[in-house]
DNA sequence: AAGTGGTCTAGACCACGGC
DNA sequence: CCGTGGTCTAGACCACTTC
């Protein structure tokens, strides 16, 4: 259960939560500054500092003379999101196996990115990833050992990396710095994605960090193109 | 008719001025709540206001306790710019050549990204693209005739095509949606880019976008993966 | 202890839109 | 006209950081 002390992170959260849940949706009112300051027992002002943040956030559109309400949905481009996120948001179902894992990895290309000493230890694992049980992608993961302790295969196995990440350790993600290319399939690869030799492959590689800058992990991916293509959209 | 100022918007401002003409910089400490609501005159939501405004923006940074900072320099990530502008901001010198031209295209994929009749024009071009005086990607273009009259091969030759849209036909760029993935050479790919058959080749498809929405190109590229990388930043 | 940002009050008046 | 959001006041107390 998370605290809700502050009065206006309790309205602005009570205001999510019934868009979220579709009771509101868009383009509906929602209540106004003086009927939320009411019913919550608080001065315009607080009332205001929530409806503020849920415009800032682009959940709601505020008119004056007119009222506030639940915002069109936003399509997210450029979001640094997971897979499971990213499937899971399109409905479909995604699973992982992992392939590989290892405690004390030694990658001049991993410490390097993760901005450590040659001699510090780093987790690597490597993820097959699935979805709609067909092969996709495989991954290869560097995350600091020190930072990332107790991270066990089967929890891998289970869910998101990125909600263990979240949750189990406290990480607070924030950017992710990505590089794109394309590659050959080299023999391995093809047989467990289950493409041809030399077949061409999307490869991204990133490196993830978290809210004070601090690399947190260091990934490889390698994507069927049939299966996995990037979108994005650039502004002028 | 002049807009009066309003208070938190003065300050605001005057703040943001301060900071381009570089009497603040990176990581000064700028005056406190407290401190701006006593020059200006006005209570300390007000100046609030103005600093709530600021940090929304990214301009500047708060810290309880502490104080209030100038924000590091944003660096523009995922800006939608032509090759032309990318080489130059690095220092490098490209050149094109145009090896198609074509007045009366005709093919689907283009007619429906640009969202147009299929009886409609459209201008038709690809252009070897070269930096360091090797061959590095290969792209084709396509426009609505109607929009662009009079667009000649050898316009094409000359300079950048952004640079061609924006002053020749008061093209306002807004944005592109792109999507990315790998494919294999074919084999004139193969030719003109001098790479192997089947060598894999980064494939971007991008519609760009004027700023009333409506699609002014739609463009195929294949890069060669050795000599150019797609680098973003993606925020969570 | 002093100074900072963060939350909050209980009002006020203004500008705008729809009826 | 009334109800809406937008601006603003003159205080209050709290939480946090630095000294």
């Amino acid at each position: 259960m998370t605290p809700r002390r502050l009065a206006y992170q309790k309205i602005r959260s009570d205001v999510l939560k019934r868009i979220e849940t579709g009771e509101w949706t868009y383009g509906d009112a929602i209540p106004s500054e003086r009927e939320l300051a009411r019913t919550y027992g608080v001065s315009l002002m607080t009332a205001r500092h929530a409806l503020y943040d849920l415009e800032c956030d682009g959940v709601v559109q505020r008119r004056r003379g007119v009222g506030t309400f639940v915002a069109p949905p936003r399509i997210e481009f450029n979001r640094l999101s997971s897979i499971t996120e990213q499937m899971h948001a399109r409905g479909l179902q995604t699973h992982s196996k992992v392939i590989a894992f290892e405690l004390n990895a030694n990658e001049e290309s991993a410490i390097a990115a993760l901005g450590l000493e040659s001699e510090e230890k780093i987790l690597r694992f490597e993820r097959l990833r699935y979805g709609a049980d067909q092969p996709f992608a495989i991954e290869t993961c560097y995350l600091p050992l020190a930072r990332f302790p107790r991270l066990r295969r089967e929890a891998l196995d289970r869910g998101s990396l990125f909600a263990l990440l979240v949750t189990d350790y406290k990480t607070r993600l924030s950017y992710a710095d990505e590089e794109i290319d394309a590659v050959a399939a080299t023999p391995r690869h093809a047989r467990l994605l289950n493409v041809a030799a030399n077949a061409p492959l999307l490869r991204i590689r990133q490196v993830i960090h978290q809210a004070d800058g601090t690399p947190v992990l260091y990934g490889i991916g390698f994507y069927r193109p049939d299966r996995h293509a990037l979108v994005t959209r650039r502004f002028r």
